[in-house]
DNA sequence: TGTACATCAGTGAACGCGCGTTCACTGATGTAC
DNA sequence: TGTACATCAGTGAACGCGCGTTCACTGATGTAC
């Protein structure tokens, strides 16, 4: 049964939103294109009517998925944003979350559009404009750009670290709220109003 | 053909330090059970008489790879280990790394025993004693746990996001360089001697 | 110490299974007249 | 506008392959006498 040319297309997007979604719950090698193909409810079976290989669709849901991100934090005050993202309900919904703190390892053992996709979206997220007045007069280009990687990576590290803890595990929670004080007192030395 | 105990016990040792750093270079998904043995110098049909299942190995290799990184780095200067640790060599060789930075985001992912064995090698890293003269004096016990977190934390979201972009990437290095500018200035500021 | 036997680390073929991918087919859509 | 045909998104069976795991076997080691 064909469809509309449409539909088709709302119909890829739709894959590739639920292929961004479960890659980042299980993991690349954790989805295969049959359970995706179900999740999105269809069969496996016209996935290459959309997608080249398996591979073509992580690097786009990637793109997709780090694109949004970014968009997302456009104009966001840095302090909320990173208390959201430091927060038991962020570590707990990889699905929901961000997708350089859920894949970023494992892009790093995928090929190249892969990791050119990571690239892209890193870049994009340090370039995201600022809520208006969250920047410092003294904040220049290269300044900011250098304490927006380094809150980044800790935040990241700080994630990614507790995830990899038992769920009940004391330390998970310490690594996220050491680490959310951490990066709070840092956004607020560097903005003392 | 038997082997003496000794034998055994070494060749077992033998096949959970080759897992060991075959699963810091592709994850715990891109090792097979017959590849991991034919790295050992075996033959996959023995697997089994060492370990009950991967899973089993995945466990007993992350703990001792953390447990062996932690001990690495008992009694060395923390800014000469950030040096090591934040540089293109350590990025470059996953395998001859650090086991949380190549490993956690797949433990987050993984059964209940891989993770209990990350969150107690997190914990035996934090308790690692520093060199003689490298603390504070006002270096309480539980100021100075929270900033070897941050420090853990940014350290190895620095890692993991660099990995995650190709090869050739300026961003790949500019994140190293300014995370490790970054950790150091930290670092001196914590201990101004 | 020497001999007979049990043990068990290591071998390599075989297992079922799920993976990514292919393919012949369907039938509504889109197009040419 | 109405009709005939080509297109192609989606279906579901089938493919080869590599995975984790099992198993009958081998033969040197370890043990009992």
């Amino acid at each position: 049964m064909k469809v509309t040319k449409a539909q088709a297309q709302a119909n890829r997007a739709h894959i590739v939103e639920t292929a961004s979604t479960l890659f980042r719950e299980r993991g690349y090698d954790g989805v295969g294109v049959a359970d995706l193909m179900a999740a999105a409810g269809f069969t496996h079976g016209g996935f290459y009517k959309h997608f080249s290989s398996k591979a073509d669709l992580m690097a786009e849901a990637a793109s997709c998925g780090l694109a949004r991100s970014a968009d997302a934090t456009t104009c966001v005050d840095p302090a909320d944003f990173m208390r959201y993202y430091l927060s038991r309900d962020h570590r707990d919904r990889p699905g929901d979350g961000c997708t350089m703190a859920a894949l970023c390892a494992d892009a790093a053992r995928q090929s190249e559009p892969v990791k050119a996709a990571f690239a892209a979206g890193i870049e994009r997220q340090l370039s995201t404009p600022a809520r208006q007045g969250a920047e410092l007069p003294g904040d220049s280009g290269d300044e900011a750009r250098a304490r927006r990687i380094a809150l980044m990576a800790q935040a990241i590290g700080a994630i990614v670290l507790s995830r990899s803890c038992p769920d009940d595990s004391p330390l998970a929670d310490e690594i996220l709220d050491v680490c959310r004080a951490d990066v709070l007192a840092r956004l607020s030395e560097a903005r003392p109003a």
